[in-house]
RNA sequence: GGGCGGGUACCCAAGUGGCCAAAGGGGGCGGACUGUAAAUCCGCUGGCUCAGCCUUCGCAGGUUCAAAUCCUGCCCCGCCCA
Protein backbone atom coordinates (compact mmCIF):
# COMPACT_ATOMS: atom_id res chain seq x y z
CA UNK A 1 0.00 0.00 0.00
CA UNK A 2 1.19 3.33 -0.34
CA UNK A 3 0.10 6.81 0.97
CA UNK A 4 -2.45 7.50 -1.46
CA UNK A 5 -4.20 4.25 -0.97
CA UNK A 6 -3.97 4.51 2.65
CA UNK A 7 -5.43 8.08 2.69
CA UNK A 8 -7.84 6.85 0.48
CA UNK A 9 -9.53 3.91 2.73
CA UNK A 10 -9.37 6.59 5.13
CA UNK A 11 -12.10 8.94 3.26
CA UNK A 12 -9.59 11.76 3.60
CA UNK A 13 -8.87 12.52 0.06
CA UNK A 14 -11.89 15.16 -1.38
CA UNK A 15 -10.10 15.33 -4.59
CA UNK A 16 -6.25 15.28 -6.13
CA UNK A 17 -4.66 16.42 -8.77
CA UNK A 18 -4.11 13.87 -12.31
CA UNK A 19 -0.95 11.57 -11.72
CA UNK A 20 -0.55 12.00 -8.24
CA UNK A 21 -1.80 8.61 -7.05
CA UNK A 22 1.32 7.22 -9.61
CA UNK A 23 3.62 10.07 -7.94
CA UNK A 24 3.24 8.68 -4.45
CA UNK A 25 3.61 5.23 -5.57
CA UNK A 26 6.78 5.77 -6.92
CA UNK A 27 8.65 8.94 -5.66
CA UNK A 28 9.42 10.25 -2.12
CA UNK A 29 8.02 13.27 -2.30
CA UNK A 30 7.73 16.53 -0.09
CA UNK A 31 4.36 17.81 0.64
CA UNK A 32 3.22 20.87 2.58
CA UNK A 33 0.20 22.15 4.68
CA UNK A 34 -0.49 25.50 5.64
CA UNK A 35 -1.91 26.37 9.04
CA UNK A 36 -3.28 29.85 10.05
CA UNK A 37 -1.95 31.33 13.31
CA UNK A 38 -4.93 33.80 13.79
CA UNK A 39 -5.61 31.52 16.95
CA UNK A 40 -3.16 30.91 20.53
CA UNK A 41 -3.14 27.15 19.49
CA UNK A 42 -4.13 24.49 17.09
CA UNK A 43 -7.51 23.10 17.23
CA UNK A 44 -8.92 19.76 17.28
CA UNK A 45 -10.09 20.42 12.90
CA UNK A 46 -6.18 20.89 12.35
CA UNK A 47 -5.50 18.01 13.52
CA UNK A 48 -7.21 16.33 10.84
CA UNK A 49 -4.60 17.86 8.48
CA UNK A 50 -1.88 17.15 10.60
CA UNK A 51 -2.75 13.30 10.39
CA UNK A 52 -2.54 13.87 6.58
CA UNK A 53 0.97 14.62 7.37
CA UNK A 54 2.11 12.03 9.81
CA UNK A 55 0.75 9.55 7.12
CA UNK A 56 2.77 10.95 4.35
CA UNK A 57 5.99 11.26 6.53
CA UNK A 58 5.32 7.39 7.78
CA UNK A 59 5.19 6.26 4.13
CA UNK A 60 8.52 8.15 4.02
CA UNK A 61 7.43 11.18 2.28
CA UNK A 62 8.83 14.71 3.59
CA UNK A 63 6.23 16.95 5.66
CA UNK A 64 6.61 20.14 5.80
CA UNK A 65 3.97 22.20 8.09
CA UNK A 66 3.98 25.94 7.31
CA UNK A 67 3.13 28.65 9.61
CA UNK A 68 1.28 30.90 7.86
CA UNK A 69 2.56 33.99 10.40
CA UNK A 70 3.16 36.17 6.59
CA UNK A 71 -0.42 35.36 5.32
CA UNK A 72 -2.69 35.39 8.70
CA UNK A 73 -1.52 39.56 8.25
CA UNK A 74 -3.49 39.34 5.08
CA UNK A 75 -6.55 37.25 6.00
CA UNK A 76 -7.74 34.13 3.93
CA UNK A 77 -11.11 34.46 2.35
CA UNK A 78 -11.78 30.99 1.64
CA UNK A 79 -15.00 30.36 3.85
CA UNK A 80 -15.58 33.74 4.83
CA UNK A 81 -18.45 35.18 4.39
CA UNK A 82 -16.94 38.55 6.10
CA UNK A 83 -14.14 40.96 5.51
CA UNK A 84 -11.92 39.93 9.07
CA UNK A 85 -10.16 42.21 11.22
CA UNK A 86 -6.52 42.13 10.57
CA UNK A 87 -4.74 40.52 13.74
CA UNK A 88 -1.65 42.26 15.40
CA UNK A 89 1.86 41.53 14.22
CA UNK A 90 2.67 40.70 18.02
CA UNK A 91 -0.51 38.57 18.47
CA UNK A 92 0.76 36.55 15.30
CA UNK A 93 4.33 36.33 16.41
CA UNK A 94 3.08 34.23 19.85
CA UNK A 95 0.04 32.18 18.04
CA UNK A 96 3.06 31.11 15.81
CA UNK A 97 5.17 29.76 18.35
CA UNK A 98 2.45 28.09 20.61
CA UNK A 99 1.40 26.61 16.88
CA UNK A 100 5.27 25.46 16.81
CA UNK A 101 5.23 23.44 20.25
CA UNK A 102 2.15 21.71 19.20
CA UNK A 103 3.39 20.55 16.05
CA UNK A 104 6.72 19.22 16.73
CA UNK A 105 4.60 16.58 19.01
CA UNK A 106 2.87 15.69 16.35
CA UNK A 107 5.59 15.23 13.44
CA UNK A 108 8.89 13.29 13.87
CA UNK A 109 11.40 15.94 13.53
CA UNK A 110 13.99 14.17 14.48
CA UNK A 111 14.19 11.17 11.90
CA UNK A 112 16.71 10.33 9.75
CA UNK A 113 16.02 10.20 6.27
CA UNK A 114 12.70 12.40 6.14
CA UNK A 115 12.54 14.98 8.90
CA UNK A 116 9.88 16.93 9.31
CA UNK A 117 10.27 20.34 8.29
CA UNK A 118 8.75 23.51 9.99
CA UNK A 119 8.58 26.89 8.25
CA UNK A 120 7.42 30.33 8.71
CA UNK A 121 5.89 32.01 5.55
CA UNK A 122 6.71 35.40 6.89
CA UNK A 123 10.73 34.71 6.50
CA UNK A 124 10.06 35.50 2.62
CA UNK A 125 6.84 37.52 3.03
CA UNK A 126 7.69 39.74 4.79
CA UNK A 127 10.75 40.79 3.09
CA UNK A 128 9.32 40.96 -0.10
CA UNK A 129 9.12 43.63 -2.07
CA UNK A 130 6.05 45.08 -3.95
CA UNK A 131 7.07 45.73 -7.33
CA UNK A 132 9.26 42.85 -7.08
CA UNK A 133 5.93 40.61 -6.55
CA UNK A 134 3.83 41.96 -8.79
CA UNK A 135 6.37 41.59 -11.91
CA UNK A 136 7.49 38.43 -10.58
CA UNK A 137 3.86 36.68 -9.39
CA UNK A 138 1.15 39.12 -10.51
CA UNK A 139 2.41 38.73 -13.44
CA UNK A 140 1.00 35.78 -14.08
CA UNK A 141 -1.84 35.99 -13.24
CA UNK A 142 -5.14 37.58 -14.64
CA UNK A 143 -7.55 39.12 -12.72
CA UNK A 144 -10.37 36.82 -14.59
CA UNK A 145 -8.49 33.62 -13.44
CA UNK A 146 -8.52 35.53 -9.59
CA UNK A 147 -11.93 36.50 -10.13
CA UNK A 148 -13.63 32.97 -10.70
CA UNK A 149 -12.17 31.25 -7.93
CA UNK A 150 -15.16 29.83 -5.62
CA UNK A 151 -13.40 31.99 -2.45
CA UNK A 152 -13.26 34.99 -4.51
CA UNK A 153 -16.96 34.89 -6.61
CA UNK A 154 -18.45 34.34 -3.38
CA UNK A 155 -17.39 37.71 -1.41
CA UNK A 156 -17.98 39.73 -5.10
CA UNK A 157 -21.56 38.62 -5.01
CA UNK A 158 -22.56 39.88 -1.53
CA UNK A 159 -23.23 43.58 -0.44
CA UNK A 160 -20.03 43.53 1.46
CA UNK A 161 -17.58 42.58 -1.21
CA UNK A 162 -13.94 42.10 -0.90
CA UNK A 163 -11.27 43.90 0.21
CA UNK A 164 -7.84 44.21 -2.57
CA UNK A 165 -5.95 43.06 0.60
CA UNK A 166 -7.84 39.69 1.22
CA UNK A 167 -8.24 39.32 -2.99
CA UNK A 168 -4.99 38.82 -3.02
CA UNK A 169 -4.27 36.41 -0.55
CA UNK A 170 -4.25 33.47 -3.31
CA UNK A 171 -1.43 35.17 -4.86
CA UNK A 172 0.63 34.73 -1.99
CA UNK A 173 -0.52 31.39 -1.22
CA UNK A 174 0.44 30.38 -4.46
CA UNK A 175 4.04 32.11 -4.02
CA UNK A 176 4.30 30.09 -0.93
CA UNK A 177 4.35 27.04 -3.03
CA UNK A 178 6.72 28.28 -5.34
CA UNK A 179 8.77 29.41 -2.46
CA UNK A 180 8.94 25.84 -1.44
CA UNK A 181 9.32 24.22 -4.55
CA UNK A 182 12.36 25.99 -5.12
CA UNK A 183 14.13 25.73 -1.52
CA UNK A 184 12.94 22.14 -0.57
CA UNK A 185 11.37 20.65 -3.54
CA UNK A 186 8.16 20.28 -2.49
CA UNK A 187 5.64 19.20 -4.98
CA UNK A 188 2.40 18.69 -3.23
CA UNK A 189 -0.07 21.10 -1.22
CA UNK A 190 -2.37 19.76 0.77
CA UNK A 191 -5.37 21.51 2.47
CA UNK A 192 -9.34 22.05 3.28
CA UNK A 193 -11.22 21.45 0.66
CA UNK A 194 -12.01 25.10 0.64
CA UNK A 195 -7.94 25.37 -0.06
CA UNK A 196 -8.85 24.38 -3.43
CA UNK A 197 -8.67 27.52 -4.98
CA UNK A 198 -5.41 28.59 -3.57
CA UNK A 199 -3.63 25.31 -4.33
CA UNK A 200 -4.60 25.16 -7.72
CA UNK A 201 -3.25 28.46 -8.05
CA UNK A 202 -0.17 27.35 -6.74
CA UNK A 203 0.13 24.96 -9.17
CA UNK A 204 -0.51 27.21 -11.94
CA UNK A 205 2.53 29.59 -10.89
CA UNK A 206 4.87 26.73 -10.65
CA UNK A 207 4.06 25.21 -14.10
CA UNK A 208 4.65 28.34 -15.52
CA UNK A 209 7.25 29.83 -14.12
CA UNK A 210 9.22 26.70 -13.94
CA UNK A 211 7.70 24.42 -16.18
CA UNK A 212 7.07 21.56 -13.47
CA UNK A 213 3.95 19.67 -12.84
CA UNK A 214 3.73 19.75 -8.75
CA UNK A 215 0.57 18.52 -7.23
CA UNK A 216 -2.35 19.34 -4.78
CA UNK A 217 -4.99 17.00 -2.97
CA UNK A 218 -7.27 18.23 -0.76
CA UNK A 219 -9.55 17.24 2.63
CA UNK A 220 -12.87 16.61 2.72
CA UNK A 221 -15.07 18.38 5.35
CA UNK A 222 -15.18 16.80 8.66
CA UNK A 223 -19.07 16.48 9.56
CA UNK A 224 -20.95 15.34 12.49
CA UNK A 225 -24.26 13.36 12.32
CA UNK A 226 -25.75 15.71 14.75
CA UNK A 227 -25.18 18.56 12.45
CA UNK A 228 -22.54 20.43 15.30
CA UNK A 229 -19.70 21.93 13.54
CA UNK A 230 -16.92 19.54 14.68
CA UNK A 231 -14.43 20.08 17.03
CA UNK A 232 -16.82 22.52 19.69
CA UNK A 233 -18.60 21.69 22.32
CA UNK A 234 -20.83 23.85 24.08
CA UNK A 235 -17.77 24.83 26.20
CA UNK A 236 -16.76 25.88 23.09
CA UNK A 237 -13.39 25.39 20.47
CA UNK A 238 -11.37 22.29 21.66
CA UNK A 239 -8.45 22.95 21.32
CA UNK A 240 -4.95 21.39 21.52
CA UNK A 241 -3.14 23.39 24.06
CA UNK A 242 -3.83 21.56 27.18
CA UNK A 243 -4.38 25.13 28.96
CA UNK A 244 -7.13 25.94 27.17
CA UNK A 245 -8.66 22.59 26.65
CA UNK A 246 -7.82 20.54 29.62
CA UNK A 247 -6.71 16.92 28.61
CA UNK A 248 -9.72 15.71 30.31
CA UNK A 249 -12.45 17.68 28.56
CA UNK A 250 -10.03 16.71 25.38
CA UNK A 251 -10.38 12.76 26.01
CA UNK A 252 -14.18 13.48 27.02
CA UNK A 253 -14.37 15.39 23.56
CA UNK A 254 -13.76 12.23 21.78
CA UNK A 255 -15.47 10.00 24.17
CA UNK A 256 -18.96 11.33 24.07
CA UNK A 257 -18.40 11.20 20.01
CA UNK A 258 -22.10 9.90 17.98
CA UNK A 259 -22.11 6.28 17.03
CA UNK A 260 -22.88 7.45 13.38
CA UNK A 261 -19.53 9.05 13.77
CA UNK A 262 -17.34 7.33 15.43
CA UNK A 263 -15.72 5.10 12.62
CA UNK A 264 -15.14 7.71 10.50
CA UNK A 265 -12.89 9.47 12.84
CA UNK A 266 -11.45 6.53 13.94
CA UNK A 267 -10.26 6.17 10.25
CA UNK A 268 -9.56 10.17 10.63
CA UNK A 269 -7.56 10.59 13.62
CA UNK A 270 -6.20 7.54 14.53
CA UNK A 271 -3.26 5.41 13.16
CA UNK A 272 -5.02 2.41 13.80
CA UNK A 273 -5.00 -0.20 11.00
CA UNK A 274 -8.07 -1.14 8.90
CA UNK A 275 -8.53 -4.44 10.63
CA UNK A 276 -8.84 -2.95 14.08
CA UNK A 277 -10.58 -0.46 13.06
CA UNK A 278 -13.67 -2.96 11.40
CA UNK A 279 -13.97 -4.76 13.99
CA UNK A 280 -14.42 -1.87 16.28
CA UNK A 281 -16.93 -1.07 13.99
CA UNK A 282 -18.36 -4.40 14.47
CA UNK A 283 -18.79 -3.71 17.95
CA UNK A 284 -20.43 -0.75 17.64
CA UNK A 285 -22.85 -2.55 15.71
CA UNK A 286 -23.23 -5.54 18.23
CA UNK A 287 -22.96 -4.17 21.62
CA UNK A 288 -23.19 0.22 21.18
CA UNK A 289 -23.45 0.76 24.68
CA UNK A 290 -20.18 -0.65 25.33
CA UNK A 291 -18.71 2.83 23.61
CA UNK A 292 -15.32 0.31 22.84
CA UNK A 293 -15.17 2.21 19.79
CA UNK A 294 -15.53 5.72 21.49
CA UNK A 295 -13.04 4.88 24.27
CA UNK A 296 -10.35 3.44 21.49
CA UNK A 297 -10.81 7.11 20.03
CA UNK A 298 -10.57 8.72 22.99
CA UNK A 299 -7.35 7.13 23.95
CA UNK A 300 -5.51 7.12 20.99
CA UNK A 301 -5.95 10.33 20.25
CA UNK A 302 -5.66 11.39 23.53
CA UNK A 303 -2.58 9.77 23.91
CA UNK A 304 -0.76 10.93 20.53
CA UNK A 305 -1.61 15.05 21.45
CA UNK A 306 -1.11 14.91 25.51
CA UNK A 307 0.96 11.91 26.28
CA UNK A 308 0.88 8.63 28.45
CA UNK A 309 0.28 9.96 31.65
CA UNK A 310 -2.26 13.13 30.42
CA UNK A 311 -4.49 10.08 29.22
CA UNK A 312 -4.00 7.76 32.46
CA UNK A 313 -5.17 10.70 34.74
CA UNK A 314 -7.76 11.61 32.12
CA UNK A 315 -9.37 8.22 31.78
CA UNK A 316 -9.14 7.87 36.42
CA UNK A 317 -10.71 10.93 36.47
CA UNK A 318 -13.40 10.40 33.78
CA UNK A 319 -14.26 6.98 35.84
CA UNK A 320 -14.32 8.23 39.50
CA UNK A 321 -16.56 11.40 37.98
CA UNK A 322 -19.06 9.19 36.38
CA UNK A 323 -18.44 6.66 38.82
CA UNK A 324 -20.42 8.14 41.74
CA UNK A 325 -19.31 8.10 45.45
CA UNK A 326 -16.75 10.65 45.92
CA UNK A 327 -16.96 10.49 49.92
CA UNK A 328 -14.47 7.86 50.53
CA UNK A 329 -11.89 9.27 48.27
CA UNK A 330 -8.86 10.63 49.65
CA UNK A 331 -7.34 14.71 49.47
CA UNK A 332 -4.82 13.71 47.32
CA UNK A 333 -6.50 12.00 44.90
CA UNK A 334 -8.80 14.21 44.45
CA UNK A 335 -6.34 17.26 43.82
CA UNK A 336 -4.91 14.74 41.23
CA UNK A 337 -8.18 13.40 39.23
CA UNK A 338 -9.29 17.28 39.51
CA UNK A 339 -6.15 18.80 38.61
CA UNK A 340 -7.58 19.67 34.77
CA UNK A 341 -11.24 20.79 36.36
CA UNK A 342 -11.65 24.60 36.98
CA UNK A 343 -11.16 25.07 40.23
CA UNK A 344 -11.91 27.99 42.55
CA UNK A 345 -9.87 29.03 46.25
CA UNK A 346 -11.87 29.95 48.96
CA UNK A 347 -10.39 31.17 52.35
CA UNK A 348 -10.88 28.51 55.46
CA UNK A 349 -12.04 31.41 57.49
CA UNK A 350 -15.42 31.64 55.38
CA UNK A 351 -16.17 28.33 56.16
CA UNK A 352 -15.64 28.28 59.70
CA UNK A 353 -18.84 28.25 61.96
CA UNK A 354 -21.65 29.08 60.26
CA UNK A 355 -19.83 28.78 56.69
CA UNK A 356 -21.20 30.19 53.74
CA UNK A 357 -24.52 30.14 51.83
CA UNK A 358 -24.29 27.19 48.67
CA UNK A 359 -25.84 30.04 46.76
CA UNK A 360 -23.09 32.27 47.42
CA UNK A 361 -20.31 29.89 46.92
CA UNK A 362 -21.77 28.89 43.47
CA UNK A 363 -21.99 32.05 42.37
CA UNK A 364 -18.40 32.70 43.81
CA UNK A 365 -17.58 29.75 41.65
CA UNK A 366 -18.83 30.90 38.52
CA UNK A 367 -20.94 27.98 38.42
CA UNK A 368 -23.91 29.67 38.33
CA UNK A 369 -24.16 33.00 36.82
CA UNK A 370 -26.14 34.95 39.24
CA UNK A 371 -27.83 34.23 43.18
CA UNK A 372 -31.33 34.01 40.97
CA UNK A 373 -29.46 31.15 39.05
CA UNK A 374 -28.09 29.24 41.26
CA UNK A 375 -31.59 29.43 43.66
CA UNK A 376 -33.30 28.52 40.18
CA UNK A 377 -30.38 25.45 39.77
CA UNK A 378 -31.18 24.15 43.31
CA UNK A 379 -34.47 24.33 42.84
CA UNK A 380 -34.37 22.15 39.57
CA UNK A 381 -32.03 19.54 41.31
CA UNK A 382 -29.47 20.14 39.17
CA UNK A 383 -26.51 20.80 42.09
CA UNK A 384 -24.36 18.16 43.83
CA UNK A 385 -22.13 18.89 46.61
CA UNK A 386 -19.66 15.90 47.09
CA UNK A 387 -22.01 14.26 44.10
CA UNK A 388 -24.71 14.44 46.49
CA UNK A 389 -28.10 15.89 45.57
CA UNK A 390 -28.53 19.36 47.33
CA UNK A 391 -32.49 20.46 47.07
CA UNK A 392 -32.45 22.73 50.36
CA UNK A 393 -31.98 26.56 49.29
CA UNK A 394 -31.04 27.68 52.34
CA UNK A 395 -27.75 24.82 52.69
CA UNK A 396 -25.03 26.26 54.58
CA UNK A 397 -21.39 25.31 53.30
CA UNK A 398 -18.83 24.70 56.37
CA UNK A 399 -15.76 22.85 56.85
CA UNK A 400 -17.68 19.25 57.73
CA UNK A 401 -18.68 19.41 54.05
CA UNK A 402 -15.01 19.24 52.59
CA UNK A 403 -12.85 16.55 52.00
CA UNK A 404 -10.01 16.10 54.73
CA UNK A 405 -10.24 20.05 54.89
CA UNK A 406 -9.27 20.66 51.98
CA UNK A 407 -11.41 20.46 49.03
CA UNK A 408 -14.92 20.28 48.04
CA UNK A 409 -16.15 19.19 44.86
CA UNK A 410 -19.16 21.39 42.93
CA UNK A 411 -21.30 19.66 40.38
CA UNK A 412 -23.66 21.05 38.28
CA UNK A 413 -26.18 19.01 36.35
CA UNK A 414 -24.62 15.46 34.71
CA UNK A 415 -20.76 16.72 34.17
CA UNK A 416 -20.03 19.57 35.13
CA UNK A 417 -17.23 19.86 37.68
CA UNK A 418 -15.62 22.62 40.04
CA UNK A 419 -13.41 22.04 42.29
CA UNK A 420 -12.88 24.36 45.67
CA UNK A 421 -9.96 24.15 47.06
CA UNK A 422 -9.62 25.66 50.61
CA UNK A 423 -6.78 27.75 51.97
C1' G B 1 -32.83 64.79 0.05
C1' G B 2 -38.31 62.56 -0.45
C1' G B 3 -41.75 58.25 0.60
C1' C B 4 -42.77 53.80 3.12
C1' G B 5 -41.71 49.90 6.62
C1' G B 6 -39.05 48.50 10.92
C1' G B 7 -35.83 48.51 15.76
C1' U B 8 -39.11 43.93 21.92
C1' A B 9 -35.25 39.50 26.33
C1' C B 10 -29.35 35.02 23.63
C1' C B 11 -31.91 34.61 18.33
C1' C B 12 -36.62 34.72 15.52
C1' A B 13 -41.18 36.78 16.69
C1' A B 14 -46.27 38.39 19.13
C1' G B 15 -47.98 42.41 21.89
C1' U B 16 -50.55 48.95 20.04
C1' G B 17 -52.63 52.52 27.53
C1' G B 18 -53.45 48.96 33.07
C1' C B 19 -54.72 41.69 33.51
C1' C B 20 -46.73 42.60 30.71
C1' A B 21 -40.76 40.45 33.48
C1' A B 22 -43.79 40.76 28.40
C1' A B 23 -47.48 35.02 24.00
C1' G B 24 -45.15 31.43 20.70
C1' G B 25 -40.82 29.10 18.50
C1' G B 26 -35.53 28.28 18.51
C1' G B 27 -31.30 27.99 21.44
C1' G B 28 -29.33 27.31 26.33
C1' C B 29 -29.52 25.21 31.34
C1' G B 30 -31.57 21.57 34.76
C1' G B 31 -34.50 16.88 35.65
C1' A B 32 -36.52 11.73 34.09
C1' C B 33 -35.15 7.78 30.80
C1' U B 34 -30.29 5.88 28.78
C1' G B 35 -24.82 3.99 26.95
C1' U B 36 -21.47 10.17 30.39
C1' A B 37 -25.74 8.61 23.88
C1' A B 38 -29.78 9.59 20.29
C1' A B 39 -35.00 10.13 20.40
C1' U B 40 -38.76 11.43 23.87
C1' C B 41 -41.04 13.71 28.12
C1' C B 42 -40.97 17.51 32.21
C1' G B 43 -39.17 22.14 34.49
C1' C B 44 -36.37 26.70 34.21
C1' U B 45 -34.39 30.65 31.24
C1' G B 46 -33.54 39.85 33.87
C1' G B 47 -31.78 40.94 38.99
C1' C B 48 -32.39 40.98 44.34
C1' U B 49 -32.56 40.97 51.06
C1' C B 50 -37.43 36.06 46.33
C1' A B 51 -45.12 34.41 48.19
C1' G B 52 -42.37 40.81 47.95
C1' C B 53 -39.36 44.39 45.58
C1' C B 54 -36.17 46.59 41.70
C1' U B 55 -34.49 47.21 36.44
C1' U B 56 -35.85 46.05 31.12
C1' C B 57 -39.13 46.62 25.05
C1' G B 58 -33.29 51.59 19.78
C1' C B 59 -31.83 56.62 22.67
C1' A B 60 -33.50 61.16 25.22
C1' G B 61 -37.49 63.86 26.83
C1' G B 62 -42.99 64.53 27.44
C1' U B 63 -48.52 63.30 28.21
C1' U B 64 -51.05 60.09 31.93
C1' C B 65 -53.07 57.83 38.34
C1' A B 66 -50.70 54.17 34.85
C1' A B 67 -46.65 53.59 28.70
C1' A B 68 -43.33 48.18 25.18
C1' U B 69 -47.97 50.53 23.71
C1' C B 70 -49.70 57.84 22.94
C1' C B 71 -46.67 62.65 21.66
C1' U B 72 -41.75 65.26 20.39
C1' G B 73 -36.73 65.08 19.01
C1' C B 74 -32.55 62.04 17.84
C1' C B 75 -29.85 57.50 16.27
C1' C B 76 -29.81 52.92 13.44
C1' C B 77 -31.68 49.19 9.67
C1' G B 78 -34.55 47.59 5.14
C1' C B 79 -37.21 48.81 0.62
C1' C B 80 -38.78 52.43 -3.10
C1' C B 81 -38.12 57.42 -5.53
C1' A B 82 -34.35 61.51 -6.49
Amino acid sequence: MNVFEELQWRGMIYDATEGLKEVLATQKVTAYIGFDPTAPSLQVGNLFAIMALVHLQRYGHTPIAVVGGGTALIGDPSGKDKERPLLSKEQIERNVEGMREQLSRLLDFEAKSNPALLVNNADWLTPLNLIDFLRDVGKFFTVNYMLAKESVRRRIEQEEGISFTEFSYMLLQAYDFLVLYDRYNCTLQMGGSDQWGNITAGIDLIRRLRGARVHGLVLPLITSASGVKFGKTEAGTVWLDPELTSPYKFYQFWLNTDDRDVVQYLKYFTLLPKERIEELEQAVATAPEKREAQRTLAREVTRMVHGEDALVRAERASMVLFGGEITDVSAREIAEIFEDVPSTEVAKAELEGEGISLIELLVKCGVATSRSDARRLIQGGGIYLNNRRVTDIERNVTLADSIEGQFIVLRKGRKNYHLVRVK
